[in-house]
DNA sequence: AACCAGTCAGTTAGTATTCACTTACTTTGT
DNA sequence: ACAAAGTAAGTGAATACTAACTGACTGGTT
């Protein structure tokens, strides 16, 4: 599933909308004036708006996919790969607001099955990456074992999408990479024997 | 701002149908078909459908408040009472799951500044309460002072919240209390030093 | 007891607007 | 010449909300 350059303009463009002003903003006329073209115009693209929506999460899960994994080999050491993967996800969507939507939009949504599971995929994905990382961690003895892998993933994965929201509410009005970096720093120390 | 027996049977309609299949499944036509009566005769009780939210999370925002100002009251220990805390929160919900929306619209919506507000004065209640018992445990010396309340808060509470919408994914198939009574736990012991 | 005035909570039958999407045609680049 | 990418002008369906009206009940006056 490749995607196109016009693609993922129109993607870019979608995400923009949702991102500044809710997904009740994203209809296919807003969408196509922010294109500059027409509506009709959408549909040599894609061949419906739901169709939008799950090739972006789609690339978007591919992308941190390929991101994390090239991480784990660069750092070998278990809790600076964390640190560079969170760091990394801070700088993506310091660079790609528009994406953000795709943290925060599980669970209230469920517009249609194809984007609750495009959406849950990329939960996934970093699942997989951050729990691998903290059982090497684990193994080597760096984090403590007295709580399941499971669980400290579940802390540090949630201290981090809390750090999202709040950056997102706040209207992105802060460093999220400098406090992100603090915050996740913290919970690493706590789980750190 | 007193809300009448049948506002407050809207309000639980409308928190089932977003509950139940999602934000846009909220329609005037459908909350009037789930209440047994009319479109127009929602507007007997509501001036408008934005005010139908606005209630229902002021009403909920209250609720929280007073639940956990008891809690204060009669778990003096910090630690338990942040347990306390979170099994009220876990009961709660396992209770009226028709309130769940109110913790995961943020972010995605802003179909309204109403709205907005509401959710955020919502995690402002809840930050408060577990901030003071935070604090009250850092000055006797039950939880670690290495990092700030603000830190600690929020890193239990990106577990709380995680750990919420993870059931919420799942359609609500496990038992959220014991889950979550063993998360909270574990993130209770990693701060406590 | 009987009437009156007002309110509460519902109804039917609409409104204008917006939605995603389609059809038939035209322009543009190679 | 041809395909890709655009346009104009619509479609039916859904949206939140309104207008006008109705029956049941309530409290006060005679």
């Amino acid at each position: 599933m490749d995607i196109k350059p016009r693609q993922l303009e129109i993607i870019e463009a979608a995400g923009q909308l949702v991102t500044e002003a809710g997904f009740a903003a994203l209809t296919t006329k807003r969408l196509a004036e922010r294109m500059h073209f027409t509506e009709a115009a959408l549909y040599r693209h894609f061949a419906s708006k739901e169709e939008i929506l799950v090739t972006m999460l789609h690339h978007l899960a591919a992308n941190i996919d390929e991101r994390l994994a090239a991480l784990a080999e660069t750092h070998p050491d278990p809790k600076e790969r964390v640190r560079a993967m969170f760091d990394s996800q801070f700088t993506y969507f310091q660079k790609n607001p528009q994406y953000l939507m795709a943290i925060f939009a599980t669970g209230v949504l469920e517009a249609s099955h194809g984007i609750d599971a495009g959406i849950e995929r990329i939960m996934v994905v970093k699942r997989r990456h951050l729990l691998n990382a903290i059982k090497e961690g684990q193994r080597s003895g760096v984090f403590t074992s007295d709580h399941s892998a499971e669980t400290l993933s579940h802390i540090i994965m949630g201290t981090f999408r809390l750090h999202m929201l709040q950056w997102r509410m706040s209207g992105r009005s802060f460093d999220v990479r400098k406090k992100g970096r603090a915050l996740i720093g913290a919970a690493l120390d706590l789980i750190t024997r």
